[in-house]
DNA sequence: GCTGCCGCCTTCCGCTGCGTGAGGGTCAAG
DNA sequence: CTTGACCCTCACGCAGCGGAAGGCGGCAGC
C-alpha cells in the first residue's frame, strides 16, 4: 500500500509541512514518487515515521534522530539513558519554577515585595544543596508548605479574591478590637487569634497551634510581614503576636 | 551609579549579546549612552533586568514580558496563574516522557520490540483517562512498577550489562534443566524459578510469590514474552510457567 | 606619541522546526 | 468539462539569541 502525504500526515498525526520538511533534510524520503511528482509513502517509511516522531517526543533534535535511525551501530540505550537524564533535570527545573511562581503567588496575595534574591531564587546560580538547605530552613520542608503549594496552584482568580477578601475582613476587626482598647491577651482578641489560625487552615494547610506560634514570631521577625501588618495599624505585628501566643497556651 | 554593557552582563549572568537583543527589541534600553556610543547602563536598568530575568526563567515569551512590565494594569497574579498551569502541564508531559523511556529501557533489556501502539503512547493522543485506566491494568499502579521504573532511571550501562549477563547466565541454566529432562514442578526447577524470583527482586522490585506467578501467566500469555523465552529454547515459557507456579505453591 | 590589547560598537548571517502563504499543476467526482 | 480537494515547489518568517567580521575608544606601558 502507497499513501499521499496528507494520508501520512493525518495517520501521524503531524502536518504535511513536516513531513516535507523531513523530506528536505532528508530524515524521511518517501519510497517514491507518481509521475506527476506525487510523493508515495510505504509501510517502511511509515514504520520509520513512527520511530522519528517518538524520539521527537522525547525531546531529541531531528539531526540526532537522523544518526540514531542510520547508524545500526548506534547504541539506542544509551540514547535513552541520556535523554532519561536530560528529562529528569527539565522537570527538576520545572519543579523549582513552579515552587518559585506559588511563592510568588502567595506574596502577591499579602501583597508583600519579593526581595531581589528571591526573585533570582528560581536560578540555579548557587550550589543546589546550600539552595534545598535554606529552603528546607525556611519552610521547614514540611507538609504544611507542600499543602499551601498544592492548594495555591488550584486556586482560580475567584479564589484569590474571596481569600484576599476574607483576609481584609479580618484586618479590618482585628484592628478595631486593637482600637477599642481591649488587651492582646483577653477573650476577644484570642477569639480573633483563632479566627485567624482558622482562615489559615481553611486556605493553606492545618495550621497547628505551634505552627500558628511560629507564625506569629515570623510577623514581627521578619520585616516584610512586620511591614504587611504595620501597615494596617501600627503596632498591629507585636499585638497580633501576643494574641497568637495567648490563644495557643489557653486552648492547647 | 553607570554600568557598561559587560559590567552588566556579567552581574546579571546574561551575554552581552542577550543585552544588546533586549536593546534592539526594546525591552530593555539602557538609560543612556556615552559620548562614544556606549551604553550606560543605571540601577533602574538592573531592577527591569532582574524582572527580565524572572519571568524569562518562568518561560514567559520576551514580547510578554515586555507586557507586564510595562502596562501597569496588567495583572501579573493571573500572569503567574498561567504560567503555572503551563508548567504543571509541561513536567506532566516530561514525567510520561520518563516513563515511556522507562518502559523504552526496560524492553530494550529484555531484547523485546515495543509495539507501534506502544512507541505512541509518550503522545497525548487518546483520552488520558483512558489511558490512565489501561496503564493501571497493565501495570497494576503498583509499588513495583514504580520501584523498577525508579530504578531504571538510575542504572548505568554498566549496570544493565551485568544485569542482562545475570539473566542469560541464569536462562542458559535454565535451558540445560530443560534439556536434561527434568521435571518442571521437581526440585530443581523449582530452585532456579526461585532464583528468577531472586533476580527480579534484585533488580527491579520486591517480587512476592503471588506477583511471581503473575508474571509467570504473562510469560505465556503475552506473546512477545512468551516469543523471547522460546527463542532461548522452544516450551520454555510454559515449563517455566510450570515451576514458578509449584516453587509459589510450596514455598508460601 | 606609538603600540598593544581589551572592551565596546554595529551589521549581518545562522540555527531549529517548522507555519504560512503564493502561484501553480493534478485527480476524482458529478 | 468543471469543480473542489489535493498535491507540488519556492520562499519568507518566527524566537532568541550565538558568533563572526570589521572597526572605534580607552588605558597602560614604552
Amino acid at each position: 500500500m502507497a499513501y499521499t502525504v496528507g494520508q501520512v500526515a493525518r495517520a501521524a498525526r503531524v502536518t504535511v509541512r513536516t513531513l516535507h520538511h523531513y523530506d528536505e533534510i532528508g530524515l524521511l524520503r518517501p519510497s517514491g514518487r507518481t509521475a506527476a511528482g506525487y510523493r508515495r509513502y510505504d509501510e517502511a517509511d511509515l514504520d520509520r515515521l513512527q520511530l522519528i516522531r517518538y524520539y521527537r517526543e522525547l525531546g531529541f533534535p531531528l539531526e540526532e534522530i537522523a544518526e540514531i535511525l542510520d547508524d545500526p551501530d548506534a547504541d539506542p540505550v544509551a540514547h535513552l539513558r541520556r535523554q532519561h537524564e536530560l528529562l529528569s533535570g527539565r522537570i527538576g527545573k520545572l519543579q523549582e519554577m513552579v515552587a518559585a511562581i506559588e511563592h510568588a503567588m502567595e506574596a502577591r496575595t499579602l501583597g508583600i515585595q519579593l526581595t531581589p534574591e528571591e526573585r533570582f531564587e528560581v536560578f540555579g546560580d548557587f550550589d543546589p544543596d546550600e539552595h534545598a538547605e535554606e529552603a528546607e530552613q525556611r519552610w521547614g520542608g514540611t507538609e504544611a508548605y507542600r499543602q499551601s503549594q498544592e492548594r495555591a496552584g488550584r486556586y482560580s482568580k475567584e479564589d484569590w479574591l474571596r481569600n484576599k477578601a476574607e483576609n481584609e475582613e479580618w484586618g479590618r476587626r482585628f484592628a478595631a478590637l486593637m482600637e477599642s482598647g481591649a488587651p492582646a491577651d483577653g477573650p476577644e482578641a484570642m477569639a480573633l487569634a483563632e479566627e485567624h489560625r482558622q482562615l489559615i487552615t481553611k486556605w493553606w494547610y492545618d495550621c497547628s497551634y505551634e505552627i500558628h506560634t511560629g507564625l506569629a514570631d515570623m510577623y514581627v521577625a521578619d520585616p516584610r510581614f512586620t511591614a504587611y501588618f504595620e501597615a494596617l495599624r501600627p503596632g498591629m505585628a507585636a499585638y497580633l503576636n501576643e494574641a497568637i501566643h495567648a490563644n495557643a497556651i489557653t486552648r492547647s
